[in-house]
DNA sequence: ACCCAATTTAGATTTAGTCTAAATACAGAC
DNA sequence: GTCTGTATTTAGACTAAATCTAAATTGGGT
């Protein structure tokens, strides 16, 4: 039930090229939640030939477009990428800055609670708070 | 029990200049959420000499430390500022843009569905959606 | 193999935010 | 009310995230 990069992209109609899939790869194997960046320092190194700040831009779009990756919304002015797409909310370690991912299912059902003024077509829950060390 | 941007600013500890009066005061009659910029640009004419870009951001910064105003983050690259302290989330009307708050009390009680794993300090819950027309 | 639209590229540009060092202003002491 | 030291403000340079541009490349369908 688990599919590769490949399969993935060609799902959701996306063209491969070399460059989308070894980004698409990078975030699928990683449980931090990159920025831009980041993924262009851990992967420039992964492919045979150069790799633009632009690409990876634009295929972080594309992919997020697709339904591939979502962005990740912690803190001011770094937009971070996750290629867990189910819906699901983060906790921030406030002190090792790491993100962990928050089933939905770990919460009450707050999609009715806001009553028919308010037509909720999504939320996030962002927490902010310390891990107790038995962490993952 | 209101208080005025002064009282406010004196009570927190916050050295009284007409910068941070101003935007205090402005903050405090807006239910927008605005940017820097924004604010930048409503205060400047209010204010009889220039305002510099620079003194906006300290401003804010200060507000935000001194537990006067907060920041809210709703979209990737830009901090907006709200000077309704109380524990309180956002629903963004997805069609115009525009942030309302909802209080805490709205919601049920998320704070300790996490169990003991996981040490919540702060969390903020962001809707995105359609507000019904009947919006104030 | 050929073709062409889609993609990638390097570098310029935009925009939010920070930094610097000099000028100014508030608030407490007198 | 004046003095005075520190905090604040300023203009403008700078940084960093993200976008844009226009030329070069690619890869998938024929
Ligand atoms: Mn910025
Ligand atoms: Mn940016
Ligand atoms: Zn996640
Ligand atoms: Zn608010």
């Amino acid at each position: 039930m688990s599919f590769t990069a490949k399969e993935l992209l060609t799902k959701r109609g996306v063209k491969l090229t070399s460059q989308r899939l070894v980004i698409t790869e990078y975030l699928m194997q990683t449980y931090e939640h990159p920025t831009a960046d980041e993924i262009l320092a851990a992967v420039a190194e992964k492919l045979p030939m150069a790799l633009s700040r632009a690409t990876v831009y634009n295929t972080l779009k594309t992919l997020v477009d697709a339904g591939v990756i979502r962005e990740v919304l912690t803190e001011p002015g770094r937009t971070r990428y996750d290629a867990n797409t189910s819906e699901h909310h983060h906790f921030v370690d406030v002190k090792s800055g790491r993100i962990v991912d928050i089933p939905q299912e770990m919460l009450p059902d707050i999609q009715k609670v806001l009553g028919d003024k308010y037509n909720v077509k999504s939320y996030t829950v962002t927490f902010y708070g310390d891990l107790n060390e038995d962490s993952k």
